[in-house]
DNA sequence: TCGAATGGAAAACGGCTGTTTAAAACGCCA
DNA sequence: TGGCGTTTTAAACAGCCGTTTTCCATTCGA
């Protein structure tokens, strides 16, 4: 046999450990312990701590982005040549990020990695995201800029990004939430609810009315 | 003299590179020996690492949640028997943020800092936080409560998180989203400028119409 | 049956971690 | 000036870190 389940078992222990505690806090003896691995295999099959952890990512977004890239094929033929409602971008852009981790029941682990990736690590993450994935990224940009023309092009830039973070910080902290949400309303919050709840909340950020102009006025103070 | 500078060297020094680099990846003698301080200082004047931490943020947040709280009695005096408008709530609470670090021009810390008391330390900052500042949060929370009567409680609940998260996580990933930002268009992005863009997207998530009731024929699925 | 290749196991490597100790230096008041 | 808290200093502590090396077990094709 070409390999074996060794580098499962290792992936499969890390990607929990790291969500819980993060890349640092995270040692390898800790994963390889309770993994029931040697100490040395991470080392012997990844070849280093920081290969493991592009592993980890890896095993998520590879097949992630590769849905997206084909729902997005799909849709573009359908709806060709007018462009894809904004509404149904971001439908499918939630779908797609659902239906990878349901096959091993792990989203919160997904969302907590990716909200590990953006502020932990010095950035040489986001920089691997970048390059590898930043090309998916860049077609569901082009699409959305499609669906809004009235956006200004920075403008989408950074709304995006702040729909971003309202997503990968809500269900990334999911669970310290929903410990204060499940005590205050004595009411259980599952992800699909969550991803509900976000639905109309993005929506609106995407089509809010334009900011006002910078006024030069305000500008000394700070 | 009560104590040296020594104290307010080691703040100084501890928190950029907490907020550069995170908590764990950030030694003591990484600290000292840049602040030109003796590594036992840190815990002869703090007691642990863990204490440091909530130094550094405590330095922020006590500044903070007293300038929020006396805003606060201003406005309900001002408007009281009637509720203090939304928008009025959400341009006081970003000015108080605002207010405390341009005292030594380090809102980028700031921001960095919340975004890891979230995700990193296995929330023991988070607890510490709730702990602390609980109260007041709560304060804020009951007077966006009177502004948006129609609003389920649930659903403010997470509205307010969603709209923390936009913000604590595009203002603590400044640096690489501007990075990329200012590439590819050209323009520097002000910390006062991303404010003025997040205003109406935050009030319009806020006011976003409320989410289609849960279908129960949609759950099987996944 | 031999030899090579592959994967796993145990041990050790140097280095860095947070913390503690004990002594020295300092400033202040009597 | 002498003594006394307070602060700073240098050194050492035990422990964990990622990585490397060495050796053993197994498997496979010639």
């Amino acid at each position: 046999m070409a390999q074996s389940d060794t580098v499962k078992r290792i992936l499969d222990t890390a990607e929990v450990l790291f969500a819980e505690k993060g890349f640092a806090e995270t040692s390898l003896r800790n994963i390889t312990t309770r993994a029931k691995v040697n100490l040395a295999a991470v080392n012997y099959h990844f070849g280093s701590k920081k290969a493991l952890i592009q592993a980890v990512f890896a095993r998520y977004l590879d097949p992630f982005s590769e849905r997206l890239n084909r729902a997005l094929d799909e849709l573009e033929s359908r709806y060709s040549p007018t462009p894809i409602p904004l509404e149904v971008l971001l439908e499918q852009l939630a779908s797609s990020v659902l239906e990878v981790p349901a096959e091993r029941n792990s989203l919160k682990v997904f969302m907590k990695l990716l909200g590990l990736a953006y502020t932990q690590a010095q950035g040489h993450m986001r920089r691997y995201i970048q390059v590898h994935y930043g090309e998916t990224f860049q077609r569901f940009v082009d699409c959305v800029r499609l669906a809004t023309p009235d956006l200004p092009d920075v403008e989408r830039f950074w709304r995006l990004h702040f729909m971003l973070g309202t997503v990968v910080f809500t269900l990334s902290g999911l669970d310290a939430l929903r410990d204060i949400a499940d005590n205050e309303y004595h009411e259980h919050t599952s992800v699909r609810d969550l991803i509900r709840r976000l639905r109309p909340v993005v929506a609106a950020g995407m089509q809010a009315p334009l900011p006002e102009l910078p006024t030069e006025a305000a500008r000394p103070a700070v």
